[in-house]
DNA sequence: TATTGTTATACTCTATAACTATA
DNA sequence: TATAGTTATAGAGTATAACAATA
C-alpha cells in the first residue's frame, strides 16, 4: 500500500459503482442479445418510451450517451423503423426523436423478462434494500447534476 | 409508455448505475487527465496497490477489464515501468502482476486530489448517506458473485 | 482435456475537433 | 456569436474465437 491511504477500492465509489454493474449486467446481457438490440439501442428506447419525444442532446444525456455516438445509433434505429426524426419546426437546429409502435414492440417483447430478472435479483437482495439503494443512487444523481 | 409498465429509468438499477457512475466520475475523469494513465490503468494500479501481486485472471476480474484488454493495457503498463510480470514457478502457465515503485508513485501523487474529490463529494451528498450508499453496493456485489 | 494468457477480428464507445445549419 | 447536430479521426473497450503453453 502507498503512504497516503486511499480507501479500499470495495470502497471506492467509482470502482463500487462500475463493480455492482457488472453484476447487474450479467442477465440483462443475455436477454438482450435475444432482442436485436444492443444496450445503447435498449437504453434510448426506455428513455424515449418514458419520457416522449426528445430532442436529441436531452436523449443523449439522459441516455448516457455522447451526442457523436448518438447520432450513428439513431441512423441505424431509424433504419430499423425503431425511431422517427423529425425536425423541431420551432427552432430548426433541433431535432426531435420519437420511438414508433415497432420501437415499441421491441421493449414489449422484452419487458417481461426485464421484469423476471429484476424480480429475481431484488429477491436475492431484499425488497427493501433494494428500495433503499434505488432512493440513494436517485439522490446521487440529484446532487451533483453533471459535475 | 408500454402497455407492460417497466419500472422508471430512474429506478432501473442498470441505468440508476450508469448515470450514477457518470455523475461521479466527471471529476476523477479530470484528475486523471493530468495523471498520465487513463480510467482503466487507474483501476489496475488501485488493485494492485490493494490486493498486492496478483494473476491476470483475478486481476482483470477485480479492475473490471476483460483478459484481452488487460493483456494490451499491462503490456503498456510495463512499458512505461509501472509494473512487472513474472511467470508464476508454481504454475507456469499463470503470469504474476507486481506493481512497481513507479507505479506507486502514481497513485501517491494523485491520492491526496483523489480524497479531496471524494470528500466534497461526500460533504454534498451526507457522510451517513454515503456510508450506506458504499454499504448496499458491496452487498450487492456479494449476492450475485457474477450472475 | 482443461486452463491461463495471447493474439486477432469485428464492432462499438469515447473524446475531440471541425463543420453545417440555424438562432 | 452561440447552439444543435453531423462527420471524421484516433484511441480504446467488448465480445468472441482460435491458439500456444502448461497442467
Amino acid at each position: 500500500m502507498t503512504k497516503t491511504s486511499l480507501r479500499r477500492t470495495a470502497r471506492s465509489l467509482p470502482i463500487a459503482l462500475l463493480r455492482a454493474r457488472e453484476t447487474v449486467m450479467g442477465p440483462v446481457r443475455d436477454m438482450l442479445v435475444s432482442s436485436g438490440v444492443n444496450e445503447q439501442k435498449w437504453r434510448v428506447l426506455r428513455v424515449l418510451d418514458e419520457g416522449g419525444p426528445l430532442d436529441q442532446s436531452l436523449l443523449a444525456e439522459r441516455a448516457c450517451l455522447q451526442l457523436p455516438s448518438l447520432t450513428r445509433i439513431l441512423r441505424a434505429m431509424e433504419d430499423q423503423g425503431m425511431v422517427t426524426r423529425a425536425t423541431d419546426p420551432a427552432d430548426r437546429r433541433r431535432s426531435i426523436v420519437t420511438i414508433s409502435d415497432v420501437g415499441r414492440q421491441v421493449i414489449e417483447d422484452h419487458a417481461q423478462e426485464s421484469l423476471a430478472i429484476f424480480a429475481r435479483l431484488e429477491a436475492a437482495y431484499g425488497r427493501e434494500r433494494m428500495e433503499t439503494l434505488l432512493d440513494l443512487l436517485e439522490e446521487l444523481n440529484r446532487v451533483t447534476p453533471d459535475a
